[in-house]
DNA sequence: TGGATTACGCAACTACAGTTTCGTAATTGG
DNA sequence: CCAATTACGAAACTGTAGTTGCGTAATCCA
């Protein structure tokens, strides 16, 4: 009883995801248009709706597919493996780059991106549930290192990743700056090695 | 050569602030229609216009007077004076709570302000300075701090604010966790005593 | 008083997201 | 082969952001 009726016609999936893309990193999210899409896919607007039932979806999706989920290496040093840990998530970041924006250039995306997790219960759940897993790596990660004595035995991991994480997602939207390795750095050096005066 | 013309109606502005406020608390963003704003304040859609050249300006301008500037206090106590600094960012988070809105409530409201920030020069040159402004006094607290011996000398002063600032804001934005006094305490402990093994 | 200037209200208009209706095409199961 | 089922395309429709044109009101300055 699998698959009754007409069945979709996948190749629509891929040009119009194709097409989404491009749209979306040369105009921004607000150049990206349904009636637009379809037309240079060759397809109806009901053939769109039917696979993402608003814009926001659609482009998640097309979001989604530029994410390479990579894997996270374990070395045994904590602070090299948090440096390429905040590194890929940066990348990710820059990946969704919109040619025509103003502001470090995905800043808007990723605030749509945010805005339409929120006006969607279904999005919200999605994307929450994919910052929890690769979260949850990450924790892992800083949990072995603590438990192996690289890291004090009462530390906090839930600040310590927001904090990284947060400092990544606040330069992209807030302040506009360049997030790349040698910040990434700045940043685990900072976490690591706390800023009070040694005693 | 002052205001020539007739003079606009400043109990106009008044009450589209009001009026618009109260329907982005009560229905988020997207229930903030300019068509129902104009209506309600009995003022002809180009009246707004002239005011607020788009919905995004206006909804700026709402979210500006939600904000109060509160002063930054330096007590000499750098722990106590961060925990009030993030205390006051998170109250401002809070404040812009849309009601109907799922996921940390302010979420939504948050995204679309750094979408706006992203589609209009204007807005984002607008609200950089002002974050600008407000990191300075961030930044002047801890170089006092660091001045006086309470902070390590070669601190990155930098990656240490982005890393507190940024976790409030990751924290609403993406996993919608509360941001309250009890998590910017801990936010402060993480980032100043750090998190490597003690030597 | 009158002209220049700016604000206001009204109505019609465009653009795009999203919906609905309906006729048609492709597939499965009996 | 036939019925049920699902996909597709086309067109008309609604709602809202944003624009435009125009007649009118209020103010300043000469």
């Amino acid at each position: 009883m699998v698959s009754r009726g007409r069945p979709r016609d996948m190749q629509v999936d891929e040009r119009v995801l194709r097409i989404a893309a491009a749209l979306m990193l040369e105009r921004g999210y607000a150049g990206l248009s349904i009636d637009e899409v379809a037309e240079q896919a060759g397809a109806a607007k009901t053939t769109l709706y039917r696979r993402w039932p608003t814009k926001d979806h659609l482009a998640v999706a097309v979001v989604a597919r530029l994410q390479a989920d990579d894997e996270i290496a374990d070395t045994g040093d904590i602070r090299a493996d948090l440096v390429n840990y905040l590194e890929k998530i940066a990348a990710g970041l820059n990946r969704m780059r919109a040619a025509g924006h103003r502001q470090g250039p995905s800043a808007g995306t990723v605030g749509e991106l945010v805005a339409a997790a929120a006006r969607h219960e279904d999005i919200g759940r999605l994307t929450r549930e994919q910052y929890a897993e690769r979260n949850a790596l990450a924790l892992a990660l800083i949990e072995r290192a603590r438990v192996r004595g690289e890291l004090r035995a009462d530390l906090d991991a839930e600040a310590l990743f927001d904090q990284m994480a947060g400092a990544l997602y606040y330069r992209v939207m807030i302040t506009g700056a360049p997030v790349d390795r040698a910040y990434a750095e700045r940043l685990v050096s900072s976490a690591l090695e706390g800023n009070l005066t040694c005693h």
